[in-house]
DNA sequence: TCTGGGGTCCTAGGACCC
DNA sequence: TCTGGGGTCCTAGGACCC
């Protein structure tokens, strides 16, 4: 048996934690630069708010409905989420942190009277010393697990516990094929044009449609649904395959100078990740994009990727090549909206890097400046030492978080004084 | 005026090898 | 008129997740 443990509108309950005056009324928590939706409490759901929602369809619910609104504190739910995750430690031997408010727990063995008991104490444990409400979800497979947890998460006067187990068809009749995970819009659509409605439909099609419809991938979801485990456990933290660093900027930017500064700022941002996974990058590609929503404005988005002569983690290479690359794709005469940076053709810390006769980094030189920077910046905070490259901090930041909540829990000087 | 960011997996098709 | 069989690697595109 697996259990799915899922935080109620985790951005929202974390909000909370820290702020009881926001219980009992509707909040929603903002996507970067404040434009989406991407966390509602109850309260606003009720409102109509939809997830992914432009944040200035809903500026009138301020007033009129006293919507609370927050910029997302990725620094507190990071923080709130290693909590959770570590308390669940305390549940099982085997813990699949799936994502930053979800986890799944290996119950294998368990009695069958005790699954019922144990996810009750995970729940109240959690709401303990956390301070935040989850869902627990029992089931025989991970796909079946999702399926309890958002039974669990439906019904409002239940005690946050679902258990499938025997005979669950009615679970499985009671789920629309939207809502199975791994079952996302367009076969959502696909499946309803054949009358495939329901969870249960599914289980009933033949393996081999499945297979040609919607590749392994379905045939897997199909086998876990008839309480086959399909989908396997991955317990530990896999090595990023490829790692990003994306913005869109609250205004356009039409000029050269700050796309540079911005780009180098991504650049460096990625190779801190690819730094803390031991990696080394091969490849790297910038791209650009214009508003997409601007329809009446010239539209253009370019890419261009480079390849390393050897894979490189220091920050100087990778912000050279990304200038190398802008360069490439940079047209004059358009407002810019958003650009990134990627990287990919990430070489494992336990596999040696190939390297290159003619490599003109000196690796060793890079390696010792780079883990004065990395040293630095974890102890007196991101961005103590960057490059010249970069922007300076005096410039007006490109991005908005205008409703920011405190590091709670992170930053010293904002520690809650009660 | 204002519309996020960061990932994964699978498949088909093309290019290549012997 | 008729042109094999068995592979690998890479990439783009499409689907999905939170």
């Amino acid at each position: 048996m697996t259990a799915l443990v899922d935080v109620n509108n985790f951005y929202v309950s974390c909000e909370r934690v820290f702020n009881p005056g926001l219980r009992g009324v509707p909040v929603v928590v903002l996507s970067n630069n404040d434009g989406c939706v991407v966390a509602r409490s109850e309260e606003a759901k009720a409102l109509g708010i939809a997830m992914g929602q432009p944040f200035f369809e809903i500026q009138d619910k301020i007033k009129k409905n006293g919507l609370q609104v927050y910029s997302s504190n990725y620094a507190l739910y990071g923080d709130m989420s290693a909590r959770v995750m570590n308390l669940l430690h305390r549940f099982a031997p085997e813990v699949e942190i799936y994502s930053i408010d979800e986890a799944f727990l290996d119950f294998t063995g368990m009695e069958h009277t005790d699954l019922y008991a144990r996810a009750l104490e995970i729940r109240e444990t959690i709401l303990r010393c956390v301070g935040v409400p989850v869902c627990v979800g029992v089931a025989p497979t991970k796909v079946l697990a999702k399926i309890a947890n958002r039974l669990a998460k439906k019904d409002k006067s239940g005690n946050g516990v679902q258990l499938l187990s025997g005979d669950f068809r009615k679970a499985l009749q009671a789920t629309e094929i939207g809502d199975v995970w791994g079952i996302g819009r367009q076969y959502a659509v696909f499946l309803q044009q054949h009358g495939v409605k329901t969870a249960h439909d599914f289980t009933q099609a033949s393996d081999a449609w499945v297979r040609a419809n919607l590749s392994v991938t379905g045939l897997r979801i199909k086998k876990e649904l008839q309480g086959v485990p399909s989908v396997k456990a991955e317990t530990e933290i896999p090595a990023r395959k490829s790692i990003g660093t994306t913005r869109s900027f609250r205004q356009p930017v039409p000029a050269g100078p700050e796309l540079r500064a911005a780009v180098a700022d991504f650049a460096a941002r990625c190779a801190e990740k690819l730094r803390r996974q031991n990696g080394q990058a091969s490849t790297l590609t910038v791209f650009l994009q214009t508003n997409r929503f601007a329809k009446e404005e010239p539209q253009y988005g370019g890419a261009f990727s480079v390849s390393f002569a050897a894979p490189t983690s220091s920050t100087l290479p990778i912000i050279r090549a990304a200038h190398y690359a802008l360069e490439k794709i940079f047209r004059s005469g358009y407002r810019y909206k958003r650009a990134g940076v990627l990287l990919s053709g990430i070489t494992p810390p336990d596999q040696g890097a190939q390297l290159c006769m003619f490599d003109p980094v000196d690796r060793d030189k890079h390696q010792q400046l780079m883990t004065v920077f990395d040293s630095l910046n974890v102890r007196y905070g991101r961005n103590t030492i960057k490059t010249g490259a970069q922007n300076t901090g005096r410039q007006t930041r490109l991005t908005s978080q205008s409703k920011l909540s405190p590091g709670y829990t992170t930053v010293w000087e904002e520690i809650l004084c009660v």
